[in-house]
DNA sequence: TAATAATTCAACCAAATGGTCAAGAAAAAT
DNA sequence: ATTTTTCTTGACCATTTGGTTGAATTATTA
C-alpha cells in the first residue's frame, strides 16, 4: 500500500496547516494584547477564519495559549544551544548572546508573550520554569563556575550573569517599542542594532575579565 | 477665618485619601492582571470598598488606569535623579544602578505596569516616552558621551549602555516570579540580592573601563 | 458511487464586565 | 437646626466574550 503515506500525510496536512495558522495568529494576538485582551474573535479575525473554526481545533482559549507558550519555548531551546561547553568563555558568551540578539530581533513575540507571563506570576509556565529552565540554568551555572576556578575570568555571581544576559538581550524585543519611541519614532536600523549587539558583547566580555585574549571590536 | 483651611484640607483628606486607597489597589491588580485583566470590582474588592465607589473618584478605568501611570512615572523621576554629573563615570553609575536595584526590590509593582505598557505596544504612555523619558535619555547619552570623549570610559555606545542598565535592574522587577522559581521556589534573600547588586556594578563598571580607580568589591 | 469521517461556519447562549442610577448616609456650610 | 454638598452603595443595564450546536460542505475510504 504505497498509498497509505501519502493519504496520511494528506489528512495530516489540513490539521497541521490550519493548526499553525491559528497558532501563529494567537501569538500575534496574545504578545500584544496579554492573554486576558486576547479574544479568539480577534484570533480569528487574525487568521481570516470563522471564529467557531478556532473551537474546533482548540477547544478552549486555555489550551490554545498553552500549544501558543510550548510553540515559544520549543523554539528557545535552540537559543539555550548556542551556550555550549567546547570553546573558550569569551566565545560561547559572543555566540551566545549575539544568538539571543537575533531572535530578540527576528521573532520579538515569543519573548513578549513570555514577559508577559513571567510579569503575570508565571501561571502556564511554572512546571517548565521548574524543570526545563531550572536545569539549563543549572548547568550552565556550573559551567560559568568551572571558568571563575579556573581563573579564565573574574570572581562573578553565574546567576547574576545569565540574568544580565537574558534581561539586555530580551530587551530589544520586549521593550521594542520604547526603543523605537526614543529612537525617533523609527525602528533600529541594522547598523545601530549591530552597534548594540558588539557593544553588549564587549562590556559583558570585558566586565566579567573574558576579553584578554580576543581583540576588541572597534 | 480661621477655619478656612481645616475645611478646606479635610474636605480634600476624604477624597485624597480614597484616591490613594484606589489607586493603590489599582496599582496591585494592574500589575499581576495587566489593563484588561483588570476589573473594577477586582480592584474594589482589593481596596475593600464597594465597585461603584470607584467610578465616584474615578469615572472610568481607562482614567484609572493614566492615573495609577502618572503615578508610577512621578516616582520614577526620582531614580532618574540619582543620575547626575557631579562625580565620576564610577561613582554616578554605582549610585544609579544601586538606586534602580533597590526600586525593583522595594517596589516592583510599578516597572511591571510599565513593562505591560511596552510590550502592548505605549498606548498610554507614547507621549511621556516621547517627551520626558527621550528628553532624560539625551541629556544622559550627553553626559555618557563627554566621558567617552574625556577618554574617562570605553568609546562605548551611550544609548546601548543605558538600556543594559534598565534592562538589567528592571529584570529583578519585572521577572521576579521566574528569579524566584529559579533560585528554588525563594524569593531572593537580601545577602543574594546585595550580591546581585554587586556583581552588576562591577561589571558593568569595568565593562566601560570606568573601574580604574575604584576599589573592586570583593 | 455510496457511505463515512473530517472540516467549515452562522446563529445562539450564559456569564462576566464596564458603566449608570437613584436613594440614603455623613459632613460641611448657613 | 436646616440646607447643601459630598460620599456611599445596592440594584440595574448593554455589550462583550468564551464557548456550543447543528446543519452544510468537503475529503476520504470501501
Amino acid at each position: 500500500m504505497p498509498l497509505n503515506k501519502n493519504k496520511i500525510a494528506h489528512k495530516a496536512s489540513i490539521r497541521k496547516k490550519n493548526e499553525r495558522l491559528i497558532l501563529n495568529a494567537a501569538e500575534v494576538i496574545f504578545a500584544a494584547q496579554g492573554f486576558k485582551g486576547t479574544t479568539i474573535s480577534k484570533v480569528a479575525q487574525q487568521a481570516k477564519i470563522p471564529k467557531a473554526n478556532i473551537y474546533y481545533y482548540f477547544p478552549t482559549k486555555d489550551i490554545l495559549y498553552s500549544h501558543v507558550i510550548e510553540d515559544i519555548c520549543d523554539f528557545w531551546l535552540q537559543s539555550d544551544d548556542f551556550f555550549d561547553d567546547l570553546n573558550s568563555p569569551a566565545e560561547i558568551l559572543t555566540r551566545y548572546i549575539n544568538a539571543k540578539m537575533d531572535f530578540s530581533r527576528s521573532r520579538p513575540l515569543g519573548s513578549r508573550i513570555w514577559a508577559n507571563e513571567m510579569i503575570r506570576g508565571a501561571q502556564y509556565t511554572k512546571d517548565y520554569v521548574n524543570k526545563n529552565v531550572k536545569n539549563w540554568l543549572d548547568d550552565r551555572i556550573k559551567i560559568i563556575q568551572r571558568w571563575v576556578d579556573n581563573g579564565d575570568i573574574d570572581p562573578i555571581d553565574p546567576r547574576t550573569l545569565i540574568y544580565m544576559i537574558w534581561a539586555t538581550t530580551q530587551h530589544y524585543a520586549d521593550f521594542g517599542m520604547q526603543i523605537k519611541i526614543l529612537n525617533g519614532n523609527k525602528q533600529l536600523s541594522d547598523k545601530q542594532f549591530e552597534t548594540a549587539k558588539k557593544n553588549i558583547v564587549t562590556i559583558i566580555l570585558k566586565g566579567i575579565g573574558a576579553s584578554n585574549n580576543l581583540k576588541i571590536a572597534s
